[in-house]
DNA sequence: CGTTCTGAAGTGGTCTGACCATACGTGGAC
DNA sequence: GTCCACGTATGGTCAGACCACTTCAGAACG
């Protein structure tokens, strides 16, 4: 024992202003769109430095739950919800996940999303789908405008589906496939064919026909799925490549920096 | 025009570190497990304040690319992907979010896991998924050690998915809900029957019948989520107290922090 | 010889205080 | 009245010092 302890220091600091501002939005006292203290003032406040105080700032910020204004002051978030926009992307690099694999997630997700969206929707997103749908017509050709409109259309569909957490969710996914699709979609062929597909979730989904909406959403995100791997190049080999590298880490690492 | 603009300094310094071990780890650089410089050192580098690689390491920290062990080093993150941890828990409080709204998401996704867990699971996960279950007969006595395994036991079932998002996004949810369950599983009577709901979706899953999984994890979910709502008292009426709470913002706020 | 303690070195964590960069509002110049 | 410049508020970066945690080699002890 011994060794003093001086450090009654709560935990870090990093956790002591995250846990704070936590704290302050679960109680109410923080909303969406509130802006908190200046850093100076807010760093005096809680006794501890400015710099340790933008610690707990900047982690906030990287999930999303605030956002800073330089020369402006920091902000609770309160936009839709939505996970770190990066972190999707950086995980995948990192563990290699394949564009497969995010497709899967968005047909297994989205299917779901669209029976949810038809028992739920009201007439407000019922137009709102409408609209993206007319739009996506009037666009085909125009792919990356066209692109567009698909992204709104499908971003209706999960806000009526009334589950914030797994709209967040999809909405993360499809900001990370977005790039790799605007970079295929200029060789898009069946543009016309994906607009009736949406024309087709959009009456189901007003219907009030969740089972139809299910299985249509479906059967779109599997075409959409296909398109985009006929255009992928094969990236397989990419475990082997890994592996080889691995073995030249400590020291050459280093340079490349 | 004039104003200079001396500072061609490409962005921020913090997405100037984010991009930077970005692309190291995209170009395969960098792998999971590995070490980066120490910070004086990367620092020197970059041509960057510590401070300022700092603000970048703990936003990567934040979404769980990295994790830094103090008096150690700053490390790419190993294990398996996960999103920021806190990050779902403070957007529930930001945002919110419903406990019946987690549970519909778990619902929605993990039904189609079992799934695919039915046509991709290998026997090594049989077998652990089997290992768990007899945990959970074993530990009906001790609620909190039953719902371990019974977390462990999903957790295998998304890994035998062979869908790396999913699992993270399931991950990320349940861990939201481990807390709140913790303290509800206390009074839960009916543990019998959850484990042998379990033993029939593993054995489903190990009998290769997808449809059959998706409907017993569906059931077991949607029973688990209605015996959460008997012990949740009502948290209605939170819409209320919020706005009333609106109102007084802008000076009280200050008071309070 | 083996175990344990100690202390130094390496590395992340925090503090301080200064200065730079941006946003915005106000008051003066026209 | 309109427009621009400047001041103020606020976040962003920097520098250097010092604190706290880990680790490990070597001394002290058994």
């Amino acid at each position: 024992m011994a060794r003093t302890q001086l450090v009654d220091r709560d935990t870090q600091r990093t956790m002591l202003v995250v846990n704070h501002i936590r704290a302050l939005i679960e109680d109410g006292t923080l909303l969406p769109g509130d802006k908190v203290p200046p850093e100076r003032e807010f760093a005096r406040m809680l006794n501890i430095s400015r710099a340790s105080l933008r610690t707990g700032i900047g982690y906030l910020a990287a999930m999303g739950v605030m956002k800073v204004r330089h020369g402006v002051g920091a902000f609770v978030a309160d936009g839709p919800p939505e996970f770190g926009k990066a972190s999707l992307s950086l995980m995948s690099a990192l563990h290699g996940f394949q564009s497969w694999q995010m497709f899967e997630a968005r047909i297994v997700i989205e299917s779901q999303l669209a029976g949810l969206a038809a028992e739920r929707g009201n007439d407000e997103h019922h137009a709102a789908m409408a609209e993206e749908v007319a739009e996506m017509f009037g666009s085909l050709n125009a792919p990356a405008e066209y692109l567009v409109h698909d992204v709104l259309f499908h971003r209706i569909v999960s806000q009526a589906s009334g589950n914030p957490i797994l709209t967040a969710v999809i909405d993360t996914i499809t900001s990370a496939l977005y790039e790799n699709r605007l970079q295929t979609v200029e060789y898009s062929t069946d543009m016309r064919e994906s607009a009736e597909m949406h024309r087709e979730i959009y009456r189901a989904i007003r219907a009030r026909n969740a089972q139809e909406a299910r299985k249509l959403m479906r059967e779109h995100l599997e075409l959409a799925r296909n398109a985009q791997q006929l255009e992928q190049h094969d990236e397989q080999g990419s475990e082997k490549a890994l592996s080889a590298r691995k073995i030249a880490v400590t020291a050459p690492v280093l340079r490349a920096f």
